[in-house]
DNA sequence: GTCTATATTTTGATAGAC
DNA sequence: GTCTATCAAAATATAGAC
């Protein structure tokens, strides 16, 4: 791995860890193993290595999340997948703890990662709920658009409440209470 | 409103905005119209002033949560209540923001009104649910603990996906989806 | 490309006068 | 209680040698 790519990806661990305030430059370079002269001669500087460092978590991100969309089986197991998906959830996710950075909100060249990895993962939602719909799955009266952002907002809440409680429990937790609501014919009202 | 006030209530708002690793003593002190000698007089240093704010911060969102989740109308209505009350959705949570800050989660001290704020708020709603299932206007299969993080994952989720889109929808329409998969009864398989 | 030296500003705090 | 020095360390670079 070139230096380059050591840099990016210690930048990628650190905004994960630290967020972009709270990481600094000096922090990049001791992990990567490289001076500060390495860091600015491929960089302009934190803001520019932050982009490409946000850029790669957010392809890896969505990769990661079609892998499990895409994949084969109905609608509500593709989404049940995703949600149940092997997840460290005391670390939270890499693209959604950005959202709360002023910093990174305020600049648009960092934002635009954000905000485009959640714009793909509602649409790619929201279209797999429109197909359970078709295939009978799940009730018509379901508005595609609503429920994708539930869906999304359950993974990035399960987040926080996880964190806030120091435990991976109340994730979990949020993830089935959501599984069981979608699971419409199970339902005994 | 005293200095001591001041300086609780503006870092109460910094770290709102800028969280606790943005949020610094002189821009505190900037915004509470107050000196570094007030500062250090009526408190220790930086995290003993984060713990007064977000001690307070967290009582204040208990009681509006409270307002809401024990006010009249069935189980549904207090939940929707809660759910669509009115928010700075472009603001976040509070409390909720803090769970993100690695120096707030290893700070006991600073963590403890997170944890219990959402601790309070997952219970409370559990029991809601509860009541709403003996009442017959929930289906008896779901369980009040995971449904409780999911409408509770929803709210902070559902900020996570407003900041990043720079728009307050994706909160409406995750607070919508919640809804509609909860509102069993008036759903069509 | 990488290194070391240097520079400016901010951070987080202490000291001591009033 | 509040104010104005003062301070050591860190953050975020730039300069220039190798």
């Amino acid at each position: 791995m070139s230096t380059q790519d050591r840099l990016i990806s210690s930048t990628q661990e650190l905004l994960w860890e630290r967020g972009y305030v709270g990481t600094s430059p000096k922090a990049i370079q001791q992990r990567a193993g490289a001076g500060q002269g390495s860091m600015y001669h491929h960089f302009t500087g934190k803001p520019d290595l932050a982009a490409a460092a946000l850029g790669r978590s957010a392809e890896e991100l969505r990769a990661a999340a079609a892998a499990q969309l895409d994949g084969p089986g109905t609608a509500y197991q593709r989404i049940a997948g995703y949600l149940l998906r092997e997840r460290d959830a005391l670390r939270g996710c890499r693209i959604g703890r950005m959202a709360q950075d002023p910093d990174v909100i305020a600049d648009p060249q960092l934002r635009a990662p954000v905000e485009e990895t959640f714009a793909w993962l509602r649409g790619r939602l929201a279209d797999l709920v429109a197909e359970g719909q078709t295939a009978g799955e799940f009730p018509a009266a379901l508005d595609p658009a609503d429920t994708a952002a539930a869906i999304a907002a359950v993974v990035q809440g399960g987040y926080v409440l996880a964190r806030a409680a120091g435990d991976e429990e109340p994730f979990h937790q949020a993830v089935r209470g959501a599984l069981a609501l979608l699971a419409a014919d199970r339902r005994e009202p």
